[in-house]
DNA sequence: CGGGGCCTTGACGTGATTCAATAAAGGTGG
DNA sequence: CCACCTTTATTGAATCACGTCAAGGCCCCG
């Protein structure tokens, strides 16, 4: 034990603060499908992504749905909503087999009530969800296929001024929903970008050999 | 002197920690269109809006603008910036003739470390506005025209199931905008309201006989 | 009276979705 | 290891919502 250490939100915990968290704790397994909690319904808990993968949804009435965010292994998820003593504001489903260690946002909540550092960070951690919720917005409201795709795949690019492999975090499908886009229009912009020399795809690996031409590809659409 | 003690933010803070950030405080106004501060340019400061009208517009490089928030009167904005030693994720422009306090960041984070409560608080505000960004992505995302401007409506109605007058909060291009629409299908869109009976539109003023007919009327759309 | 915002309306174009069919990949059991 | 079935991905054609372009009306203010 274990990984939780070494999140952004618990590095800096004193382990005899994260002990007693832990003893609360449980861990949680999900087959793929699986629902961990529902929009609107009451929060007591946030999670840490231990093995699997993880998708926040944001559905509407007509039952489209948008990925708001494709939870990792090793992320700590839906920990911003305890200062509303609240209910989550996305649904949660596991896309894959997958362990999760369920966390009481009382007892975190009171942690961090006694350490006004701690609760500094999570300021800090709120406020940059807030910059990338931001981000989002204008991604989805003036941006096109082609240049959300462009960004998304830049981003996981490690470095942007030299060659890039990347994997995809999911099928393409939920990667399509990411986007706010449709699986076709996905596929069709991929092989747009392939046509014009800019990735290889292959499977859920995509190479990407010059980013910047890409970025430049994708600006003047 | 001054409404900014009764902002939901404030509203708990004893008077003598307000006094010294009011000292270090002063008035600015700007003209329509004037630009406050700049998306990526450094936080020093946040805001709280006196009179007139603020947009805060994410913009993309094609130029396209999305108005991520209106702010109206005695509401206070980019404060959520302060716990990142950020830069502004957002453009700030006056819609009107505007004057705004402009209060420094470093003395208001500073006071606030010294009252967990305070901080408690401000973890709580910054929760809000992320539940707000995540509804607005699901408008954005998976909602039609009508869906999104019906909603909007419905948020501005004191309550639901009675008849309800309201006013829009600035002009139409602004709300189009705000609704990540065109001032022509925003028109458009309540026309088509206007004909089914759902609404009644004079200027700025819209009149709801029955917002849950009109909430039914977007469901199916 | 004239000019300039602001809003509305129409005709048209287009990017993205939808529907439907096919192909490829992955998993399972014999 | 291969046939079988399911899931996932691609492709094409038709459709639709929304945006774009352009023209005209309204209202306010000089």
């Amino acid at each position: 034990m274990l990984r939780l250490h070494h999140t952004p939100l618990f590095s800096a915990w004193p382990n005899d603060m994260i002990a007693p968290l832990l003893a609360q704790s449980q861990p949680l397994t999900l087959e793929s499908g699986e629902i961990l909690f529902a929009e609107g319904s009451p929060a007591r808990s946030f999670y840490f992504l231990a093995v699997g993968r993880i998708n926040l949804i944001a559905a509407a009435a007509t039952g489209q749905e948008k990925i708001v965010e494709i939870i990792q292994p090793d992320d700590l998820f839906a920990e911003a909503v305890a200062f509303l003593g609240g209910r989550y504001p996305v649904t949660a489903q596991a896309d894959a087999t997958t362990t999760v260690l369920e966390i009481p946002l009382d007892l975190f909540v009171a942690t961090l009530e006694q350490r006004p550092l701690l609760m500094r960070q999570m300021l800090a951690r709120l406020s940059m969800r807030l910059h990338f919720l931001v981000k989002e917005l204008r991604h989805l409201s003036v941006e096109s296929a082609e240049q959300r795709l462009a960004s998304y795949l830049l981003e996981l690019c490690p470095v942007v001024n030299s060659p890039a492999a990347i994997e995809l975090p999911a099928k393409k499908a939920a990667v399509a929903a990411r986007l706010g886009l449709t699986p076709e229009t996905l596929s069709r912009v991929l092989s747009r970008m392939r046509k014009a020399g800019l990735i290889e795809v292959e499977q859920r690996t995509i190479s990407i050999p010059d980013p910047l031409a890409l970025r430049r590809w994708a600006g003047g659409r």
